[in-house]
DNA sequence: ACAATACATTCCTATATGGGAATATGTCAA
DNA sequence: TTGACATATTCCCATATAGGAATGTATTGT
């Protein structure tokens, strides 16, 4: 099997740092096809593919207006992600504080042993974290 | 160009959705390879595969114990995304008053011209938002 | 009807993928 | 050392891209 569908859901479809750069312009504003292009500065077939894209998984809704089409960011289908995400946000706002306290933990022993005793960043995630 | 590929970022790696099992699986504790094969019912390569692009992006750390490798999820890599989520909250958060909003009034309103002048839904995205 | 405008679609291609199968690597135990 | 165990890697392939270029379609103004 290959790589799933950039339609099959909205995590695929926000894979794209493109498709994130216009949901994140059309998120107040609804705007024309031709203002993504011109102030994103990108190519109008592919803006048009990423809005297909984006609208079959119905991150955006569109409206039609004369020669135009106003495409508009539809939060609501952010959602899902949003929701998987925060599952892990107990975990990095645990770790935040235990880094807090390391760091208060340092700048005591950093007063009597000088600063070549604080351990680099990296020991904080590679060595023994149980 | 191709599509991106999937050690690109987090994002990219996330769109998968065994390795948000994976993820999710060993988001509290660390395990083996092993038990990840068996209590999520994947073949052995298939998770060493994502595993090994989950590592690459900074999602999963290792510790190798014996013969066994122990992964665990590294909730700080996935902040990115929920921090770019995070930006889409308050439409949805916004919406959701207005959805409350106008299903009170259509609660009102019901009462005098009944219930075929309820709008569909559809009405509510296509319509004029502005 | 016709030109101009605003978008959408098609065709092309290099590239990365995920699964299956087979095999390689690394580590322990006797 | 050898065998067993745990995990990683390689090979193969059908599939879906994203971008560029060219073209198609819809709508308006005259």
């Amino acid at each position: 099997m290959a790589r799933a569908a950039t339609t099959s859901d909205a995590f695929n479809a926000v894979a794209e740092p493109r498709r994130r750069e216009i949901l994140n312009f059309i998120a107040l504003q609804e705007r024309p096809v031709g203002e993504i292009v011109d102030l994103l500065g990108m190519e109008q077939p592919s803006v048009s593919k990423h809005l297909r894209v984006l609208l079959q998984v119905g991150l955006v809704n569109v409206r039609r207006d004369g020669r135009r089409m106003f495409y508009r960011t539809d939060a609501e289908a952010i959602r899902p992600i949003h929701e998987w995400t925060e599952t892990f946000a107990r975990y990095w706002r645990h770790q935040l504080s235990r880094v807090k306290e390391r760091a208060e933990l340092r700048i005591e022993a950093s007063k009597d042993i000088g600063p070549d005793s604080i351990p680099r960043r990296k020991d904080d995630f590679d060595g023994n974290k149980n």
